[in-house]
Formats: structure tokens, C-alpha cells, sequence
DNA sequence: CAGAGAATAGAACGATCGTGCTTTTCTGTC
DNA sequence: GACAGAAAAGCACGATCGTTCTATTCTCTG
């Protein structure tokens, strides 16, 4: 639990400003907005940051932290190997389709955002996102050292295939609000797992 | 060539406004840094429009209108089949690459943007991703029918799958400024073009 | 080349933006 | 339970937002 009330209500207005970062955006997020959301003064929410740029970036450190707790920590309970790596994208469209976020993945919303707006709040999107990569990737090398995963294709390529399929179904969600994108993209998934298992050299 | 003098500068605006829109946003885009962007006064350009949401539907039009140009068009010159399913998704790709916009794909940039903010706006975008999702599912149809992919799988999810990776090279793009990821995503959509060849039932 | 109408510019509006400064209210410790 | 410091609110600022109204400049036709 938290000690100080600061910390408490700092980690409130977080909550409330990562969902609607999903829903409305990170950067037109005024104070205002997240006051009156956060039920405080303009000025009361904006003590706890000192600027805009800060609580953005306190944002999308809470939005991360989230996201461990939501799909990373979960997932290394899964066995190295294969069944990580489809813990991983499962759980990953799983945190999608149960809207942690109401808009959606976090990370998917605020990098296209920020992509183009060169700062330290792209900056820590995009580290974010790299890691999470990063750590398919890894899962997928793992897989592959254990004779569970063709090793003739890379661990990058694989990752991003996969990962393109999670995203697919988030977006493809978030505009059409039909929930059959998530079996279609555990589907593509699953498929793509299994065609990438060796030949079976008994 | 456009008739009169109007018509021409809104034309000229909306190139502007589509370009900007990618790389600063849509929503935030204000009149007064697209009128600056484009050497006029605010005035002056807001009245070619009337109101900020008719710029803004006005710019997905224009934008709707480069994406036919620029990808469905060249590869409706393929032949009906495989050779239109892989064009449609290498011409997606290439204009991703190509950068036609500075910020990556228009309706991949904006559909983020506007997916929780209900409003024509939001329509029209989900109206223009719709109908490409359905032309490649199309497409795919018609290589199902020709009997050159596989049919025990429906043309809607090989159109998921295929979308995803040209999707998937885009975001990765923009957020990393690695060019590889374009050969990345041709690869993949390559690849599984190739899985989906039917047994050779000679 | 004149005159009508389109195209653009200028100035101003109320609202909201991010941010500073000052004041009030609350919290946790002795 | 008083008191110091943290937490929150109130208020004001210059800037910019979308939009309106009016005035000026340009374009094309007769």
C-alpha cells in the first residue's frame, strides 16, 4: 500500500489519465480534462507533476507498469519455450480484448500518436514498445533452442508476425467493435505457431 | 486540370492538411498552423471549409482519393488472383515505404485517433478501412475461386492476416526508422501466400 | 476594360490551453 | 491536540483555439 496521501491521489489521477489517454489522446489531454475527470482544481492535479511533459511521461510509465502486470508477469508463468510464447500473445490479446484500457492498448494508441513528435514521451513509448518486442523475440529464441520452433526462419521476423497479429486484432477492433477479431487473431496466432513447428525428426 | 482559382488552393490545402495530418495529428491540427503551413490567413482557408469538421472529412476524402491512386489502382492492373492479392498488399507496403505521407498511412495514423470519438469523422475513416479490408478480402476470394490459395480457410481471415503485416510494417516504421521492416513485412506476406498454395492435386 | 462575384485578409469574440503565485485546507508527528 | 509541512484550491496571465463579421483584393466573363 501507498504511504502518503500524495502518492495516493497521484496514482488516482495516473489511472484516470491512462484511460483516457486510450480514449481521447495523451496529448489533447489538457489539465483541465483530467481534472474534472480526476474530480480536483487544475491546479491542485498540476502540483503533482509541474508540467504537462511530466505528467505525460508519468502516464506512460503507469501504462507500462500496467502492462507488465497485465501481460508480461502472467505469461512468465508459462514454461519456456512454446507455451511462452503463446502466453505471451495470448495474454497480450487478451489485456485488448478485456479493455484494461477502454481504447484499447495503450501503446498502440500513444506511439502513433507520438511517433512523428520527437521528445522524451516518444521516446519512452518507443522503449517501451521495444522492450516488449524484445522480450517476444527472446521467448521465441528460446523456443527455438529447444528443437520447438524452426530455427531456419529469424526470432525477429517470428516475433513480428506475431505481434502484428495482436495489434491487427486491437485495431481492427477498437474501429469495428466486433469482438470475433480476437479469436480471429488468436486463430492467426495459433496457426502460425504450428506451421512453425520442425519437421518431426524422430 | 481544376476549373477555378478556389479549387485549386483547396486542393492545395488539403495536400497540406493530409501531410500534416500524419505526423501532427488530425484532431489537433488547428486552422491557424494549417493556414500558416499553407502561406494563407485563417480566414481565408477556414472559409473554403466552414467549420473544422468539414476540413477534417474533407482531408479523409482527399486522402481516401490518394490511397486509390496510390495503392488500389496499380494493382488492379494485376490479373484477377494471387498476382492481385500479392499487389494489393505490396502496393500498401511500397506506399507505406514510399512515404506518400510523411507520417506513415493516413488511415492508420487517424483511425487510432479518432476510434473513440464518435462522429462523421470517425465514420468516414471506418468507412474507408472497411471497404479496403473488404476489396483485399475480395481479392482473396477470387484466388480462392481460381483454385491458386486454399479454400478451407475463409478469404475474411487470410485478408486479417495479409492487412496485419502491411499494418504491422507501417507502425514499426514510424516508431523505429528501421527500413528493414519493409522487406520484414514483404517477407511474411510472402511467406504465407505461399502456405496457403493449395496441395498440388494434379 | 469594366463590373460582378469569388477569394482572401483583418480584426475581434468567448473559451480553453499550460503555467505561475498566493491562500486555504488537510495530514501526520510529537 | 497543536503545529509544521504537504496537498489542494483560487485566481490571474498571455497565448491559441474555432468561429463570425466586415473589408479588401483578385478573377473571370461580357
Amino acid at each position: 500500500m501507498l504511504k502518503t496521501k500524495g502518492e495516493r491521489t497521484r496514482e488516482t489521477i495516473l489511472d484516470t489519465a491512462a484511460a483516457l489517454a486510450t480514449q481521447e489522446g495523451l496529448a489533447p489531454l489538457s489539465i483541465g480534462r483530467l481534472a474534472e475527470a480526476s474530480g480536483m482544481s487544475k491546479s491542485g492535479l498540476f502540483a503533482h507533476f509541474g508540467s504537462k511533459e511530466e505528467l505525460q511521461l508519468a502516464t506512460v510509465d503507469h501504462a507500462a507498469a500496467m502492462f507488465v502486470v497485465e501481460v508480461i508477469s502472467p505469461a512468465r508463468e508459462a514454461p519456456r519455450g512454446l507455451p511462452r510464447v503463446w502466453a505471451l500473445c495470448d495474454h497480450m490479446i487478451d489485456y485488448a480484448e478485456r479493455q484494461v484500457f477502454p481504447g484499447g492498448c495503450f501503446f498502440a494508441a500513444t506511439s502513433f500518436e507520438f511517433n512523428n513528435r520527437p521528445g522524451p514521451v516518444r521516446d519512452r513509448i518507443a522503449e517501451m514498445i521495444a522492450s516488449w518486442l524484445s522480450y517476444l523475440e527472446h521467448a521465441v529464441e528460446q523456443a527455438q533452442e529447444a528443437g520447438e520452433i524452426d530455427a531456419s526462419l529469424g526470432a525477429r521476423e517470428i516475433a513480428f508476425e506475431l505481434d502484428s497479429f495482436a495489434q491487427g486484432c486491437n485495431a481492427k477492433f477498437q474501429l469495428f467493435r466486433d469482438a470475433r477479431v480476437f479469436d480471429e487473431g488468436r486463430r492467426a496466432v495459433r496457426d502460425r505457431i504450428e506451421s512453425l513447428r520442425p519437421p518431426l525428426a524422430a
